[in-house]
DNA sequence: GTCTTTTTTAGAACTATTCTAAATTTGCTA
DNA sequence: TAGCAAATTTAGAATAGTTCTAAAAAAGAC
C-alpha cells in the first residue's frame, strides 16, 4: 500500500459519487500536486483486481469507480449524468428468474438501468 | 433505407452471434465489397437509434450489436469469449426486486454476466 | 429530370486507456 | 541502518475503437 493508493481510494471512500479516472486523478492531486493521471490507472486498476473497488461501464463513457462491494446495480439518470447505487431487495436472486444457458457459472452480475426521476 | 443499410441489417440477421463493428464490416465487404468502416458505423448508428437494433456493451471491449429487439440480458462466457442472449422468465419484472430511487422512470435496462460454463 | 437533402467514403482526429523505460520507493535481509 | 531486489511511480508515447470532416455519390421530392 503506496501513499498514492492510498489517496486513490480515500477519494473514493470521501464522495460516493462514481467518479471517473480523470475525476479521481483532479481530486487526489489536492492531496499529492505529484501524483499522475498514469498512477491513477495503476492504483484503480491494483484495488479493482484486490476486489476492494468496482469498476463501473455504463454504455461507452469513461469507466467510474466505486467503493461500495456489496451487490448492487446502477441507476444512471440521464438528465443529470449522475449514478446512483441501486440495492437488490432482501434475499432476492436474480439470476432465479432468468433463463441462463445450461451450466451457467456466474462470475459477476452487472445491472445498469438508464432513466431520469420525475419531479 | 440505403443498400449499405440493409447490408448491415442482413449481416446481423444472418448470424446471430454479437458481431462488433469491425466483424461486421468483413461480413458485409462479402455483399459489398465497396462498403467502409466509417459507413459501418454510421449505418449501426442510424439501426440504433431507429430501435431496430441493439448495442451491446460489457466492460470497456468494443461495441457488440444484436438485432434481437425483444427485452433481454446477455451471459458473456470467459473462456470462449461468446456472447449469449439470456431471456427473462414469463412474466418477471426485474425492476419489483429493485430498490429503486423515488420517481425513477426507466428507459432501458441492462443485465450483463459473466462467467463461464460447465462442461 | 432537376434540385435539395441525406448518405457514403477515406482519411484525419479524438479520447480513454495502456505501454514504455527510466527514476524512485518499498520493504526485505543482514 | 545499509544494501539490494522487486515493485511502483512518472511523463510521455502509443494504441484502438470510434467519431469527425469535407468532398463525392446517391436518394427522394417535386
Amino acid at each position: 500500500m503506496t501513499k498514492q493508493r492510498k489517496v486513490v481510494y480515500d477519494v473514493l471512500l470521501e464522495e460516493r459519487d462514481h467518479p471517473t479516472a480523470q475525476t479521481i486523478f483532479e481530486r487526489a492531486q489536492n492531496e499529492l500536486s505529484s501524483v499522475s493521471l498514469a498512477t491513477i490507472y495503476n492504483c484503480l486498476d491494483a484495488l479493482v483486481s484486490h476486489d476492494v473497488v468496482k469498476q463501473v461501464n455504463i454504455d461507452r463513457e469513461p469507466s467510474r469507480y466505486c467503493a461500495n462491494l456489496c451487490e448492487h446495480g446502477h441507476f444512471h439518470d440521464q438528465s443529470t449524468g449522475d449514478i446512483i447505487d441501486v440495492k437488490f431487495k432482501p434475499d432476492v436472486d436474480l439470476t432465479q428468474f432468468l433463463d441462463l444457458p445450461q451450466g451457467a457459472v456466474i462470475e459477476n452480475l452487472e445491472l445498469n438501468i438508464k432513466g431520469f426521476l420525475k419531479q
